[in-house]
DNA sequence: GTAATTTCTAAACCTAACTTTAGGTCAAGG
DNA sequence: CCTTGACCTAAAGTTAGGTTTAGAAATTAC
């Protein structure tokens, strides 16, 4: 009896690291889904303690709780996630990654030429509209290193 | 006298890409210094396109603004910079970027075994302490992938 | 059985980086 | 001159990702 009734929000806390807060902020964003005991208390499976630990690997390669919260959602519902499972859904992670690092390397590889060497023609700019920038939410086009849209 | 009255805030905007209010927004922030018209108007220097276009560019890189604002006061204030007092404060960029890239690259590289793997060891993990985490300003330290601390 | 922890909810608060709003002033064109 | 658009300030609002607070109920420890 004393074997699995779970483990309580503390407890998972102290296994993962995060705040008891953080943990419950995140079931309010959809991304883990405890039970309640007899007492209305929230208790944990041990898979959500490697759940939690997913979420804050993706957080670190920059994606938003939502995303994350798609991403999971690859994950079996009726039973518990095995190895295989997660390295599916990592898969995905990766390709997020790969181009947050190509970006990044491309940015590095042209900066010291292109912020002093006075280039003004944007479309040849290697820092001109790069992939982070596309998407953010910011009311319309950035354009970078100085000159006008048409140059 | 047409020559050279300075940019009007608007004129800036259209420049660089940025809205008015962002552009006023890094004055309150220190990240550049107008001066004003008979009228109380702000008027800019061209050379603030590209003070302008380096902050944007720090910024992808990943810094906040006031680490953007002491990169920019090694810029000469008494004069217009040149391509070489950019190129210098670049570098500082650089070493920036070269970390960020590391970091990432470290982590993709070990992504995929990991989150499978069945490692429960902290300290062998790849993806314990990145150097990210270390500066986050939450309370108490973040351990990865599910197990104590001590484990 | 009682005291000390832990947990519960809801709502308020926090930082970064801006935007929006409100009410008023400046500048340029006809 | 007068209108229109650009500009001004100050303050409040916004989003993401949480934390803090307050008061109450559950659980655990002795």
């Amino acid at each position: 009896m004393v074997v699995s009734d779970g483990l309580a929000i503390g407890a998972l806390a102290q296994r993962t690291g995060l705040a008891v807060s953080a943990i419950r902020y995140y079931e309010a964003q959809g991304l883990i889904s405890p039970w309640r005991n007899a007492g209305g208390q929230r208790r944990y499976q041990r898979a959500d303690i490697r759940r939690l630990s997913f979420v804050m690997i993706a957080q670190q390669f920059g994606l938003t709780l939502p995303e994350i919260r798609d991403v999971l959602s690859g994950l079996p519902g009726n039973r518990t996630p095995t190895p295989k499972d997660w390295q599916k859904i990592s898969k995905g992670l990766r390709a997020h990654l790969d181009q947050r690092i190509d970006t990044l390397t491309r940015l590095r590889d042209n900066l010291d030429g292109c912020i002093g060497c006075g280039c003004l023609s944007l479309p040849k700019c290697a820092l001109y509209n790069p992939d982070d920038r596309a998407k953010s939410n910011g009311s319309g086009p950035r354009y970078l290193m100085g000159d006008s849209p048409e140059a």
